[in-house]
DNA sequence: ATAACTTTTGGTAAAAATGACATTAAGTAT
DNA sequence: ATACTTAATGTCATTTTTACCAAAAGTTAT
């Protein structure tokens, strides 16, 4: 095929490319701080949380923040974020996704750091966060009663939950944050929850089901005051097969 | 509200933050390079393009690349986007938007750098890309006949193009790659090419008119050998309403 | 045991959206 | 004037969505 093609002469050398690369000082270029900040959103009764520290260290010793931290220099970013997270909270292995890089100048006070934002999805009470490393604390905030957090992490924040609005609506990612066995008017709750919208009760019921996505178990909700429902799981397996196929989940 | 909170001693020192951060020798984090690479799409004749650089600098000289550059230290991420797509190809004022970072340890072998990547979308008449600075040509290529890449941009590309996908689904992102006017076949042949799927004319022509986001002009086509189309252009106001009413676009 | 109560669960009918396709309209080319 | 091409509009069957009802199944109180 015949591109549209433009090529001119170099007009001016100006970068730090322009000679072969080993022979340049890169000192000018490589002042950069890489760090990580990890949006931990948890959900317990019919509330989102996340998962902030109260900061034990400078800059910004006693203020609330995201878990977050300085990347080494010869260490992957993801696997900074993960080491981060359990040096921070005790907490490992989880499913972390990126969601925005932030790089303003002056972000931080102790010199030129970009950091790179993780989201993830946990069901609270299957871990248990725990202060360590230069974290005085770790707490689970209500999202409504948010206050306000170190560097520009209350920025952060707020990209995040965006980002985290699309995801669910487009990804079954919600049931992550469910027990294993749950009730649908439990995943209901879930996602008026997360959406701020309410669905009918039955309509939801007919629209998550005729996904396939929910295996039936033959067991129903104990200790409630009134007629127990009947309790599902995630069918993983069958979600792995239609998204190959090239199915799309919406709600 | 109660929290759940979790508040446990300090149980080890370990961070560069446990003690105030201006005691403390960074030189050891500080080592990074940041860049900028670009994804600037464009579209011309029913075909996607992309444009790219004949890299006239080590390292990866004379092979293909996305535009991209170092970030000076002092300098904002979405700044150096734009200075460095403006220094490599000329190309300047564009909406940029950020797809991900790329930061594995060994992906520049010039040292740590650590890239991120922004998608933006033009039509191609309206720009006029020159090589200068150390890129020895500038070139829009097919996205259907995609040489092999410098560095990691093979899949930085191939990301952004998911990216790109998902964001024209959802917003009327599409219109940023047609001339002023433009007839709805035109805007039907855009997405047809981006999305790879094909409309009933007559249908794709009522959901279109139906959100009420064009403004029908009173002017044909010229020039075509059979009946000339009403042409119609974007209403950004319009869009603008409807999107801070909460208004969501499908396609 | 029975009645009252609450929530689950299955169903139906109207309304809205979608999709396939036919028809008419409006220009160009011969 | 006629043929031809694509634009533009309309129709209709089908599917999907939505609102709402009622039976079923359990718990609690009497």
């Amino acid at each position: 095929m015949a591109e549209k093609t433009i090529d001119r002469p170099l007009t001016e050398v100006k970068s730090q490319f322009a000679v072969p690369y080993y022979e340049i000082s890169y000192d000018k270029f490589f002042q950069f701080g890489v760090s990580v900040d990890c949006v931990v959103f948890g959900y317990h009764e019919n509330r989102l949380k996340i998962l902030l520290i109260k900061r034990g260290a400078e800059p910004y010793k006693g203020m609330w923040a995201l878990p977050g931290d300085l990347v080494y220099p010869n260490e992957n970013i993801e696997v900074a974020a993960q080491r981060i997270l359990r040096d921070l909270t005790g907490i490992e292995d989880l499913y972390m996704e990126q969601t925005k890089v932030y790089g303003k100048v002056d972000r931080h006070p102790a010199g030129r750091v970009i950091t790179t934002a993780y989201y993830s999805l946990i069901d609270i009470a299957k871990h248990d966060p725990h202060a360590s490393a230069w974290a005085e604390g770790v707490y689970w905030l209500d999202l409504a009663e948010m206050p306000k957090l170190a560097f520009d992490h209350s920025e952060i924040l707020k990209d995040a939950l965006v980002v985290l609005q699309q995801r669910v609506r487009h990804q079954p990612v919600g049931f992550e944050l469910l027990p294993e066995k749950f009730a649908l008017a439990d995943l209901q709750a879930l996602y008026e929850a997360l959406l701020n919208e309410t669905y009918d009760k039955a309509n939801f019921r007919k629209r998550i089901l005729s996904m396939n996505l929910l295996i039936s178990l033959k067991e129903n909700q104990k200790d409630v005051p009134h007629r127990p429902a009947r309790l599902y799981k995630f069918d993983k397996q069958r979600y792995d097969e239609l998204i190959s196929k090239g199915f799309s989940f919406e709600l």
